[in-house]
DNA sequence: GCCTAAAGCGCG
DNA sequence: ACCGCGCTTTAGGC
């Protein structure tokens, strides 16, 4: 029962948590204060939610989005904007942008423990549950906390350097928190026979027990064995195998494949052809598949901002590591197809986009960029182009990016000038931004410890030296992030843009993709995987030419809501098909 | 026995 | 001597 419902002008709408597990809401008008927190019990929660996203879809304001919104699309309720205050906070607690960031600094805001193992996140009926949760003395996200912690950061935003990008940033960080949900909720749909048959094809037939060696596993290191003219040696752990091979006459420093491949002689075949294999087994073999596939969807678990530079990262089932060997096995279901998409060169573009230099644009329009660098700089191959933009973008100084750089800098000073810049920050102790105001941390007092020691009197060479090795090793850590950081940004904004989009399509009937992507994603498109600069979307096959369209429309809609106005081309590779077989 | 570090390799 | 990650296995300290 709400005695006081919200306005439908209600811009935000903050929950908050009682120590009962029953919520708190507070409608904000644009505008205006905060309404009187009405109290919402845990189990109406969905219903409540999805009435007022049909009234006046308000952004909603609350702690850390996978707590809440799991449950939500679980009930059905899918919600089209919200302010994720833990992702928020990470962000306005250490952007240069902010001009007071002492504010956030002394708060203990921390995130809950992410969801962990394949179950936690599914949109199945198996979940946690909000109203059984332990209550604690304090919970820290009840209503008074969201809304002081909310004021907080609108008016960071609204003070700071740059309103306008912050505001933006974390929007679109705030979307990423919803999709990445969604994602968990559709999940990605996969062939678990397919990904047998490769498996076995590649292994041998699956063992009964996992102990088991597969055949060809087991036969390529008997190969290896015999050509070493050593039964017993031991090939799984480095320090054992790298004795075997000295024994043997192969005097290598370690056991990585590239330096294996250096020497002459009949165990390295097989022993690499081993090391892939077996490889292929642990991280992504039978085990694998019973564990992150269910129904025929792959559920791993994203962290959004889960790295320093803005990227996603992810924490069980590995998502960001998909071996192209597997993408055969991401296959649409029957009557649905595979929209897939991934930006040409997203990180020079990036850094033409931010930089502003139209030397570079210009060689990225409308084509290939690196072609393009050929075509515009004293630099003769696409693989040296491509060589010598990377090394500009890591910070590289020697072997054949360093030769290249100067070609490099006299086409394009000012995309070069900006990352030099970067690192010259860096390298002294200060703090970068990315394009939208995600900066870097400050410096680990271990580093600045270092620096000071070497400035003193009685510094040793050795001091010296390990001074100049941190500033290097962290001028190159600031050249790549404000690039790796405004690429990540981009691919936010495109996703939110894509995201936003497929959520207008008509519904289409289909018992099967409803089933296993749940009620909410089992009827229409929707996004099914991202991987930085990649997007893949499962959509009814008579809607996938729309969502293609779509798809394209996205990127450049985030070229202009970043960079209003700017002439980079963001181009994307695009294909319609039943199966993801990207080479 | 538990925990962390490092090696090695997968992804962008 | 070129950035950012996660995962599995092994080694080694406690």
């Amino acid at each position: 029962m709400q005695e006081n419902p919200p306005l439908p002008t209600a811009h935000w709408c903050a929950l908050g948590q009682m120590p009962s597990g029953d919520f708190m809401m507070a409608a904000i008008a644009a505008g205006g204060e905060p309404q009187e927190p009405v109290v919402v019990p845990a189990n109406d929660l969905a219903a409540f939610v999805a009435g007022l996203e049909a009234s006046s879809a308000p952004r909603w304001v609350w702690h850390h989005t996978p707590a809440i919104y799991a449950t939500l699309l679980a009930s059905g309720v899918r919600v089209e904007r919200c302010h994720d205050l833990t992702l928020c906070h990470q962000i306005l607690r250490s952007s240069e942008f902010v001009r007071d960031r002492s504010a956030f600094q002394l708060l203990d805001w921390a995130a809950p423990e992410p969801p962990q193992g394949p179950t936690a996140a599914t949109a199945g009926p198996a979940r946690f549950d909000l109203d059984t949760q332990p209550a604690t003395s304090r919970n820290p996200f009840e209503i008074t906390d969201v809304l002081r912690e909310f004021e907080r950061q609108r008016n960071a935003v609204n003070t700071s350097a740059r309103p306008g990008r912050l505001a933006l940033l974390l929007a679109a960080e705030s979307a990423g928190a919803l999709i990445a949900s969604e994602l968990a909720a559709a999940g990605l749909p996969w062939d678990s026979r397919e990904h047998d048959r490769i498996l076995t094809e590649s292994l041998g037939p699956r063992p009964a027990t996992y102990a088991e060696k597969p055949a060809k596993l087991a036969a390529a290191g008997d190969r290896v064995r015999a050509a070493l003219g050593d039964p017993n040696a031991s090939l799984d752990s480095p320090p054992k195998l790298l004795t075997a091979l000295r024994r043997a006459g192969i005097h290598a420093s370690s056991t990585s494949q590239w330096e294996l491949a250096e020497y002459d002689h009949p165990a390295i075949a097989p022993l690499l052809e081993y090391k892939k294999l077996s490889r292929l087994l642990t991280a992504n073999g039978w085990a694998w598949l019973d564990e992150w596939v269910t129904d025929d969807r792959y559920r791993p678990v994203y962290l959004p901002g889960g790295v320093v530079t803005g990227r996603w990262a992810s924490s069980g089932g590995g998502a960001l590591q998909l071996p192209r060997s597997l993408r055969p096995a991401l296959r649409a279901d029957p009557g649905w197809k595979l929209v897939s998409a991934d930006v040409s060169q997203l990180e020079p573009r990036a850094l033409a986009a931010m930089s502003g230099d139209r030397a570079m644009a210009s060689a990225g329009r409308g084509k290939d960029l690196y072609e393009g660098i050929v075509r515009s700089s004293a630099i003769e191959s696409r693989d040296e182009a491509k060589i010598a933009m990377l090394g500009a973008m890591y910070g590289a100084t020697s072997g054949e990016s360093g030769r290249l750089l100067p070609h490099l800098r006299r086409a394009f000073p000012a995309a070069m000038g900006f990352v030099d810049r970067a690192a010259e920050t860096g390298e002294r102790g200060g703090a970068v931004s990315t394009w939208l105001g995600r900066s870097t941390p400050p410096v680990e007092p271990d580093w600045q410890e270092a620096q000071s020691l070497a400035s003193q009197p009685g510094a040793t060479q050795r001091d010296e030296q390990n001074a100049r090795r941190a500033a290097r090793d962290r001028g190159r850590f600031t050249r790549n992030f404000v690039v790796q950081g405004t690429a990540a940004e981009w691919a936010l904004a495109w996703l939110a843009e894509i995201r936003r989009n497929l959520a207008a399509f008509p519904e289409v009937q289909s018992d099967r993709a409803a089933a296993a992507s749940g009620p909410v994603f089992g009827r229409r498109p929707h996004l099914a995987f991202f991987l930085h600069d990649e997007i893949i979307v499962h959509s009814p096959a008579e809607h996938a030419d729309a969502v293609a369209q779509v798809v394209l429309d996205a990127a450049d809609t985030a070229a202009e809501l970043l960079f209003r106005g700017g002439d980079v081309d963001f181009r994307l590779d695009l294909s319609i098909s039943d199966r993801a077989t990207k080479s």
